[in-house]
DNA sequence: CTTGGATATATCGACTCGATGCATCGAACT
DNA sequence: AGTTCGATGCATCGAGTCGATATATCCAAG
């Protein structure tokens, strides 16, 4: 019952517990085909949480072993859930970070000669494209144990979102590779009337 | 002239020296009005990482006191610069990572009520607008020194990308907000209809 | 002539991650 | 029946990272 502080990471495990994960490393698996894509989690991070949340009485543990492996079992209580419900309901706004090295090579990408830089952007693009077929993989409702269907709306509406930022950005890259494309063309164009201009013609 | 092993921040430091930015100071605060919305970088990183890349041999740092207050200024090496060139030709790609809480709030909501969906929804939106708008600060020209303009091609882009992909998840939540709204609005006269069914019509 | 913000470097504690270790379970194969 | 292999389950280490803070100088504004 000692007071603690929660972090985001503690509302991710007990909205998980919520959802109906009920072990450590099914929180775990729920949260790799589900989360991963805008909140990664860790091992080394659920167990110390559960830990933490158990201490701090919003959740308790019960032994349910299978067979001879011990098993660790979690339910929200109430004031696990409300404190859920208040994290859902507050109004604070931490930034969304991302870390992209895509995108950092893009950036720097001056540092090549041009003709390079179109291949460069071809290649992230191309990284781009496969990072979205892969995006769907694993069902979410076999990982957490039967609940209806209603209950279930916003985890496939965040999938959408993160679908279509992922296809935003590839798209973006298509684009961005189509018009250095055109614009070396022009170049090479510019170049050999450069080279012409000597020759006549 | 120890060999050392590279990562994605040492990337971002030969890139920054690049670019013309001669002490740890400076390449922290390039990155943070250019690189930091895709490749957050701290302090603590960039100044044992200036060190790292000059026992390295990739950079070479000489004594640049302003007055009285000494000064570390760093260039590259001739290693370094192949270094970051080769960096950019590689095909590696690692995979883009984001961290978000707003979506794992999103990712949760189906535990509140439907009508107060509907508000986080709505205050997660506006959050999204705003962090739009608090995009656009800083001269990346100014913070690194002159180059010519045609040399900064890509970080303009790459801010064109953040941009784009902060206004597709601004714009998808808009768009769910209003379908939630509208859907909240249907369901209420679904249950008027069911409520009229027994008295008919 | 003092106050405060920018420049410049350095480091601490807290937190986080990927990897690995250990052990058990069950299904599939031989 | 025995064996192998991947999934389940828990735990921890080392390496890396971050935000905050400390120190000190510079300069411009008041």
């Amino acid at each position: 019952m000692t007071p603690i502080k929660l972090r985001p990471a503690s509302y991710m495990v007990l909205g998980m517990v919520n959802l109906g994960a009920r072990s450590g490393y099914a929180i775990k698996k729920a949260a790799d085909i589900s989360t991963a894509a805008f909140w990664p989690t860790s091992l080394a991070q659920v167990y110390p949480e559960l830990e933490r949340l158990e201490q701090g009485g919003l959740l308790v543990r019960r032994d349910d072993p299978q067979g001879e492996r011990r098993r660790s079992s979690y339910e929200l209580t109430d004031e696990g859930r409300a404190a859920l419900l208040s994290w859902l309901r507050s109004s604070r706004q931490a930034p969304t970070q991302l870390r992209s090295e895509t995108m950092l090579r893009l950036f720097f990408a001056d540092a090549l000669p041009r003709p390079e830089q179109l291949e460069l952007v071809g290649r992230l693009r191309k990284g781009a494209d496969r990072r979205q077929e892969g995006l769907h993989e694993g069902n979410l409702k076999e990982a957490v144990g039967g609940f209806a269907e209603d209950d279930i709306r916003f985890p496939l509406l965040v999938r959408l979102l993160a679908d279509s930022l992922f296809a935003e950005a590839a798209e973006w890259m298509a684009e961005l590779e189509a018009e250095l494309g055109r614009a070396e063309g022009v170049d090479r164009t510019t170049a050999d009337r450069r080279e012409d201009a000597g020759r006549g013609t």
